[in-house]
DNA sequence: ATGGTATTCTGGTCTGACCAGTATGTCAAT
DNA sequence: ATTGACATACTGGTCAGACCAGAATACCAT
């Protein structure tokens, strides 16, 4: 393991930190479960005080890039859970409004991922596709909810479009709705009725039909954004009686 | 039977203030603008330490949140901000090697942005683009460099999106190629054929066009993609063999 | 009023200490 | 050899107090 870890140099020194440590992170030199070094040492590694690293490390503890446990130390999440926390209390009674350029930001960044994979997929990613479709059919036979399924459908595809910096661009947007995709999936004709719709995509990509992929696309995910106008009308003052 | 134990939450304290805290910009409390307590009165009120407390703080600046000047004091941040923020992270920490990708990723975002100029942009704003192509001619003229009207005339499309998350993010991939971009626009016959393009998209935008929008935009994008692919010298054989 | 200086306030950083869980190594009893 | 109890080292969590540097403000001399 090469160890590149570099004084920092930057306006203030945990900011400095935190961009460091998240690159490392975001480009894949620390891993998903991988254990970081302690905190001791990191700071001596960067030549900050322990505290100023600290500031760094908390903030994207708290963001869901790791994860702390005493005495035994400090892991990288995957980064599905990236963001999923602290989006969640900060949209939570939030002006939909706002929350519509995330959602249309969402769509317009997969309808143009969707494009890209339908020219670029390798043929394992396309079956990669296939297999989450299956896997939603037997989710649903089982009576369970199909969000894990749908997720990894978009990631893959994601992924297959060969674009790290729009698919990494997508998974954070994707994670700040996620609570709003998990609601949709629970109401009871959606779960078939998006098993449709990325089966249209799925074939789409597998022609190698760009053009009918980003149209697909934009389709299926037209329903989400409907969704989410619906679900947050408005925001009263307190209770936010939201029925689900 | 299922678990009946919980897992026990040791919440930390400095968490529990990240928690108070985003509840008191959440609901309110603390609106956009405002100046929130110092930290040594805010620790004394919350009765934890500094340097906890500051994890917390850190955390929200970074995600955001709140902004801190030395000597002033802490700010709440507009809520577009924290939107918007997060997807700066998807890019920090970006391969410099796979600057084709940003060069990708900047042309699919600003050519959805041209569509949707097109389609929400105000008079003044329209206004605005045409102004900052008479300031290209005007400069061309003196024998001055076009590049700052036109980094202005891309910004104020983004801008006139009306979508916070995407023009913030396609201002940050703008900056990442700014060096390029630049270069490009040395180039003795480029000056011409860039404002010549620019008033394509800005007369498609005028006529509320958002497909010659998203074309013009496309085309002119093209051309700044082949230069720097042209100047990049190739990186070894390890990446993308895109043939498409 | 005006302009410049001294003071105070604020965030930024550091040091070094102690606490409280967790893991691991040690060693005796089985 | 396996087991179990214990000591120890290691890790994150928290704290107090100090100093720096930039920014704002008060204040005083002109």
């Amino acid at each position: 393991m090469a160890k590149m870890l570099t004084p920092v140099v930057r306006s203030t020194l945990s900011s400095a930190a935190f961009e460091q440590l998240t690159s490392f992170i975001v480009n894949g030199q620390w891993k998903s479960g991988d254990r970081i070094p302690p905190e001791r040492d990191l700071s001596a590694e960067l030549g900050i005080a322990r505290t100023s690293l600290r500031e760094a490390l908390k903030a994207m503890e708290f963001v869901g890039m790791l994860e702390s446990r005493v005495g035994d130390g400090t892991f990288v999440c995957p980064r599905s859970e990236f963001l999923a926390k602290p989006m969640l209390w900060a949209f939570t009674g939030t002006d939909p409004e706002e929350l519509q350029d995330v959602v249309e930001s969402r769509a317009l960044l997969e309808v143009d991922l969707a494009g890209l994979a339908a020219a670029r997929a390798s043929q394992a990613e396309i079956d990669e596709i296939g297999e989450t479709i299956e896997l939603m059919r037997s989710e649903t036979t089982k009576g369970r909810s199909i969000f894990e399924a749908d997720m990894k459908f978009h990631l893959v595809i994601a992924s297959a479009a060969h674009n790290e910096v729009l698919s990494h661009a997508v998974q954070l947007l994707r994670n700040m709705l996620r609570h709003w995709i998990y609601l949709k999936l629970q109401l009871p004709e959606v779960p078939g009725q998006v098993i449709q719709e990325h089966v249209a995509i799925f074939e789409a990509i597998r022609n190698r039909d760009s053009v009918a992929a980003r149209a697909s696309m934009l389709h299926h995910l037209e329903q989400t954004s409907k969704f989410v106008g619906q679900v947050t009308p408005h925001h009263d003052g307190a209770g936010s009686a939201r029925s689900n």
